[in-house]
DNA sequence: TTGCTCGGTTAATGAGCGTTAACGTATGGC
DNA sequence: GCCATACGTTAACGCTCATTAACCGAGCAA
C-alpha cells in the first residue's frame, strides 16, 4: 500500500463541472461493478478495463480496492445526509413540506444513483472499521432527520415505530435498482405516493 | 465435483419433524453466513466450523458452495410461491382478504427466515445460469400472484404500475432485516399497517 | 470376521486475485 | 535541453480458498 496524493475529499476544490476526472471515472465505474456483481465479485483488472487501463494502473489513484469502496461509501452517505440537512433547512416550520422534501431528495437519489443505493446497504461490512463506524454514524443522523420529522407529523408514535417506519420507507424507496419500466416521471410520481401512503398508515392507527 | 446422493428436494420424505439433518445444518448456517459478509466472502471452512466439522467435510453433502446457495435460493423461492398460491386459493373471491393474506403470509416469512430473505435478492446472480433461471422463473409467478389481486383491487391502476408497487412493498416488507428493535408482535403489526397504506395510495390517483 | 457404506480427517493442488516491482513515455516548468 | 512528475505497462509474488486425494474409524449386514 504505497502512500498516493490521496484527496480524502472529493476533487477539484472549485466544484465546477469540468470533464470527469480519471479518479470519477473509475468510482463510477467501479460502484456499477460493485452493485451489479459485489465486492469480491469483481477484480481490480475489471475496473481498470472498464476505463480503459489495465489493473494495476488503477494503484496510481487509489491506494487499493478498498480505498474505492470506502470513498464510494462514505461519500453517498455524506450526500445523503448533508442534502437532507438542506433540505430540513429549507422548509423548516412545516412538518409535512419537510417530509414531503426529504421524500422528494431522496427519491432523486435512488432514480439518480441506482449502484450507489445498492452499494449503500450491501457492502457496508467490507470496510475498514473506522470507514464502517463513520459510514454507520452518518446514516444513522440521516435516519434521524427523518425520525425527528415523522414523530413531529405522526406524534402518536413510538421513537422506535418511527424509525422502524423510517426504515421500511428507504426499503420501498430502494427497491427501485430492482426495476426498469414505467419511464422516471411515472415512477417518481407513484415511489412519491407510495411513500406517503406508507407514512401515512402511522396516523390510521 | 463428485457426485453426491444429492436429495434435489428437502430431505425425509415424510415430513417428519426430527432432529435436524446434518444437511439442514449446513444449509441453515450457510444462509445465516452468507447473509452476513455475502457469499464470497464466507469460506467453506467458516461454514463447515459453524456446524462443527472441518472444510472439506462438506463435500460429503454438497457438490461445491455453489451448490449450497442454489438450494438455498430455489428452496426459499419454492416456499414463497407454494406459500403464496395456498394463501391465493383460501380467500379467493374476496381480493381484499386475499391481498391481506399475502401480505401476513410475507410478513411472516420476512421475519422468521431474515438470512433467506436477504439472500433472496443480494447473490442471485452467482447462481448458474440454470438455477437462476429457475429462480427467476419462480420469483415472477410469486410476483404475477400479488399483482393480479392488486390489479383487481385497484382497477385503476396499470399493469406496470401495479408491479411496481409490488415490488416497492417487497422492499418495504423485506427491510426487516436491518433492525431488531420492536418485538414480534408489534413489528409484525407495523409492517402490515404500513403495507396496507402503501397499496391504498394506489387508490388515490 | 469380513467388508461395505457413511461421514469424517488432514495434506496437497491449483486457480484467482490483490498488490508490488521494474520499467517506459509524454509533458511542462526551469 | 533537462529532468521530475504523472500515468501507464507487463511481469512477478504471495496469499486465500475451493476442490480433490488419500486415508480412517464406526456401524452393521451377511
Amino acid at each position: 500500500m504505497t502512500t498516493i496524493p490521496t484527496p480524502t475529499t472529493t476533487p477539484q476544490a472549485g466544484g465546477r463541472t469540468a470533464a470527469p476526472t480519471r479518479r470519477e471515472q473509475i468510482l463510477r465505474e467501479a460502484a456499477r461493478l460493485f452493485a451489479e456483481r459485489g465486492f469480491h465479485g469483481v477484480g481490480v483488472d475489471e475496473i481498470g478495463a472498464a476505463v480503459g487501463i489495465s489493473g494495476p494502473g488503477l494503484y496510481r489513484h487509489f491506494p487499493g480496492k478498498d480505498a474505492m469502496l470506502a470513498e464510494l461509501l462514505v461519500g453517498i452517505s455524506e450526500r445523503l445526509l448533508t442534502g437532507g440537512r438542506i433540505r430540513v433547512g429549507e422548509t423548516a416550520g412545516d412538518p409535512e413540506a419537510v417530509l414531503a422534501s426529504l421524500v422528494d431528495g431522496h427519491i432523486d437519489f435512488a432514480l439518480d444513483d441506482r449502484p450507489l443505493i445498492t452499494l449503500h446497504d450491501r457492502e457496508l461490512d467490507r470496510l475498514k472499521d473506522e470507514d464502517r463506524k463513520r459510514v454507520r454514524q452518518l446514516q444513522r443522523q440521516y435516519v434521524e432527520l427523518w425520525v425527528a420529522v415523522v414523530r413531529e407529523l405522526y406524534p402518536d408514535s413510538s421513537e422506535s415505530e418511527a424509525r422502524t417506519a423510517v426504515h421500511a420507507v428507504f426499503g420501498l424507496l430502494n427497491s427501485t435498482p430492482h426495476l426498469a419500466a414505467l419511464g422516471r416521471q411515472s415512477m417518481e410520481e407513484l415511489l412519491r405516493r407510495l411513500a406517503h401512503g406508507a407514512f401515512g398508515a402511522l396516523a390510521r392507527a
